[in-house]
Order: C-alpha cells, then sequence, then structure tokens
DNA sequence: AAGAGAAATAATATCGACAAAAATGCCGAT
DNA sequence: ATCGGCATTTTTGTCGATATTATTTCTCTT
C-alpha cells in the first residue's frame, strides 16, 4: 500500500542524522537558535560569544555565520561583526505579501501538474500534521517542536510539484522567515483558531484541482495569522536594535573547553 | 534637471569600491569569474587552487566559497570540495519559466505602484544601455562588460519598484543565473537580434501602465534568449563535469608573495 | 567644561600549522 | 587476471595565534 512516498525532510531543514563537518552543525544549531527565538533580533554574535556557545573554534563560526547571512537570518556589517538579523512590523507585511504573490504562482503550478504521487504526499502531510497537537500543554500555548515542523513539511508539500527548484528553495527562505515572525509573537496566536480547518480547505481545493479557490484559501491563511502576529508585536514594546554591549553572557564557566 | 536619481550599483554587482575585507574581495572575484564563464561548470575548485589563484589565505578562500555555494553559483560537497555549480540545458529551461513567472509579477506590482521617480529611474537605464555597443568588435562578437553591466541594471530597474526587497533580492539571484548561461553560449547570441527594439517596448508598455502588454514584451524577451542559447547548447557538445583533476593551473610561478 | 586628538582596549579578519577524512595506489588472495 | 582490503598521499576541515581595524577612554587644548 504505502509506498515511501516522501523523503521527509527538505533540503536543509530537519537533517537528523548529524552532520559530519562542524561547520554544518554550528550552522543549524544556529540556525534552529535565530528561528526558534531564542536569540533575539538585533542581537550581536560575537564569534566568542557563539564560539563558548557551542564550543568550537574559530573558522565553523565564522562559516556558519556566512551561510546565515547569505540565508537572510543574520545580518554581516563588514568589519564589525554579524547581528541577528532584526525584524519589524513592515518586513513581516513586505514578507506575508511576497509570500502570497510567490506561493500562489508556485500552488497553481503544482495544481497544474498534479500527480497522484504529489496528491497523495499532500493528503499524507495533512494527516500527520492533524495527529500531532497544536500545543505542548492544553492550557497556556506551548511550541510543540514536532508541530512546527509537520507544518513546515505540509507547506512545502503544497508547492513541491511546481516544478522549480528555484521558487521551491525562494519559498522555503521565507517560510524560515514567517516561523521566525510567529515564534517572536507567540502566546496570542493558539486558542482562538482552527487552523486544521484552514489547512484542510486548502488541501481540498487542491485536490479538486481549483486552483482559484487553493490560492485564495492560502492567501486568507497567511493573512489571518499575519494579522495576529502583527496585532500581538503592537501589543508589546520593540524589544529590538538593543546595542547590547553584553559582558554579561560571558559569565559562564567559559573556556572549561574539556567538557 | 539631473538630481541623483539613482545610486548606480545595487547590492552585491557592481561595487568599485575596493572591498575592506579579503573574503568579500574573493567572493567578488570569484563571483565574477564564475559568471564570465572562465572558471567552467562543474569545475572544481580547490581551496589550493584558489588560494594561489587570488593569492590570500585560507579562511578568506573557504569564506568566499561558502557564501557563493548560499548564492548558488558553487555546490558544496560536504567534506569533499567545492564545485562550479553545474549548467544543463534543463535548468536554463527551469530558470527562464522561473524568471518570467516571478519577474511578471515583480514588473506588474513595479507599475501599478508607479512613480515619476521610478519612470525616470528607468527611462535613465534605457537611455545608459543604448549609448554603449553591445560588442566590443564590431565584426565578430566579443562581450562588453560596460554592456553587461547596464543591461543588468535595466532589468532591476524595472522591478526595483515591486516593494518586496525579498522579490527584488530573488530576481537579482536569478538574473545572474542568466547571465552565467549566456556568457557559456556566447557568439551566435549578437548579430541577429533588436534587443534595443525589445527593451524599449517594454519600456514603452511599463510607462504607459499597459502591465499586460509589459510583462508580454518582457516574457518574449527572455524567452527569444532561451532559444537561442538552447540551440547553441545543442550544437555544441556539452564540455561538463570534467573531474578535471588540474596540476596544469598549479604551474604558475606560484607563492611570489611579496608583489 | 567641551571638543578634538591620541593611546589603550576590544573585536574582527587572516594566517600557517595540524588533524581528520577521502582518494589513490599497492599488494596479495582467490 | 580481478577483486577486496591495507598503506600512502592528497585534500578538506579545524585550531590557536597574530595582524588589522574599530571602539572606547583618556588627555590636552581652547
Amino acid at each position: 500500500m504505502n509506498e515511501p512516498i516522501i523523503d521527509s525532510a527538505t533540503t536543509k531543514a530537519a537533517s537528523t542524522e548529524s552532520p559530519s563537518t562542524l561547520a554544518t552543525a554550528v550552522y543549524e544549531r544556529l540556525r534552529r537558535d535565530i528561528l526558534g527565538g531564542v536569540l533575539r533580533p538585533g542581537q550581536k554574535l560575537q564569534v566568542e560569544f557563539v564560539r563558548d556557545r557551542y564550543r568550537v573554534g574559530n573558522s565553523p563560526v565564522r562559516e556558519a555565520l556566512s551561510r546565515l547571512s547569505s540565508d537572510g537570518l543574520v545580518e554581516r556589517r563588514e568589519q564589525r561583526g554579524f547581528y541577528v538579523a532584526p525584524i519589524s512590523a513592515d518586513d513581516l507585511r513586505e514578507l506575508i505579501k511576497t509570500r502570497c504573490w510567490v506561493e500562489a504562482i508556485a500552488l497553481r503550478e503544482s495544481i497544474a501538474a498534479r500527480t497522484s504521487e504529489w496528491e497523495e504526499g499532500l493528503v499524507l502531510a495533512l494527516h500527520r500534521l492533524s495527529r500531532v497537537p497544536r500545543s505542548l500543554n492544553s492550557e497556556s500555548y506551548a511550541t510543540n517542536p514536532e508541530w512546527e515542523r509537520l507544518h513546515r513539511a505540509f507547506h512545502i508539500a503544497l508547492i513541491r510539484n511546481c516544478g522549480s527548484r528555484w521558487l521551491l528553495a525562494f519559498c522555503e527562505g521565507m517560510i524560515d522567515q514567517a516561523y521566525r515572525h510567529r515564534q517572536l509573537a507567540v502566546a496570542k496566536i493558539y486558542p482562538e483558531r482552527n487552523e486544521a480547518g484552514e489547512h484542510r480547505a486548502i488541501v481540498q481545493a487542491a485536490i479538486e484541482g481549483d486552483a482559484d479557490a487553493a490560492v485564495r484559501e492560502l492567501e486568507a491563511h497567511y493573512q489571518r495569522t499575519a494579522k495576529i502576529i502583527l496585532e500581538c508585536m503592537d501589543s508589546a514594546a520593540p524589544p529590538q536594535t538593543l546595542p547590547r554591549r553584553g559582558r554579561a553572557a560571558r559569565k559562564q564557566p567559559a573556556r572549561l573547553r574539556g567538557a
């Protein structure tokens, strides 16, 4: 019945296999921490700080930061270091707008070229997502990494069939950025929303071949999220762009290399 | 009359100012050489090779290669080195298809949000492009770097007003890739074509606010180029993916640091 | 006291040496 | 003669130290 339809991880995301090179390891961990909001937007990433944090040498750190800055997760300022890329309400608006434009195309193309293989992958992704709770805690909201991963996979499954690796990679980048915004806005997102229903609606339209409806649902999905995040941003004072001449973080034992 | 309308260089492209850091210098030179086809697709980029070529140390090379691989100009294979990203007819088709999809949006949005400032910049870019010969040699075709730079600037001017830095950066990346394909196919492109006219047609439609026509012209422009390059690829045997265990290149004086 | 300039300090960028891994070549067994 | 495993060589990846550049602090002048 079940052929191995989908090879779980897309390019960079989920890789469970320990990466053979230190640079990639640091890259992935830094990436996770930035996306998850552990490292705050605008925060300075001194090499020494990163080095101590992940217990590696100079070069891997530098390389990881380089890669991240190409991904747009880190901002590099020539000769004065690296910073976690800042975010703002305007950034989010621009991002969502772009996502709607571009993913609309990607989804339409996916639908236009649809095969049973793609449809099955899509249904599967939706199913897996629906089997996992949105929040780790049923009372208050607590991010569930498993859900987040499957959610990402779901949105990629939607557009995977678009026939352009370029477009796909671009969308993945934007998905990650959006994820970051969501993580930082947290709290209000969870309770009052029927995300599962929204997802189902998109899939249904897609499988019926109704591209217009699918795109409409997808865009509505994004706009709704954006609205919530933007509201959340207004109420919270923007804790950003602190110069953060951080002596504090270095107070750790620091330099107990051996461990 | 002439306010300083346009700040010539976009993000990465033209930077004439000598970059303050060695890594960026190597990055830019490598980039030029890859785009210009001096370094062939599939060719291995050993650190030692690059190091000797540009007379720098280990770290800047590695960093430059890292950045380039994020840009898609270099392929990194974990623990077995870097290669100039290969190209193929399929790649080109996919690329052009994507460009048509995405730049159509970008152009439409640019037009929808048009201002006199944008229009003036566009006219200016077109004018500058038209003042420079397509080929350095009037008999046979010889790439004119000045024309190429202005051509790039022109296409970016078209979409600059789209209102999304994300989209813009994405398009720039694709423009570079397309440039690379063009450079490698060379020769037949020049004589038999009225590129100036095509460019003018796009601008005219854009300024009249006729988005449909502008997009139509732009897509035709790309398709025509693609056709020529693809024909050129067929006739020439694909000289790609040579393992190239190149001892040869290293025969240079090598290691005369002082100069 | 305020501001410009110079020393001191801290961070980034780079280097050359080294360790780890892959590719190659060699040898013997079947 | 061919295949598979061991030793060698080449190449990638990492480290710690150093040179270079930015930033801060201090001093001296107006």
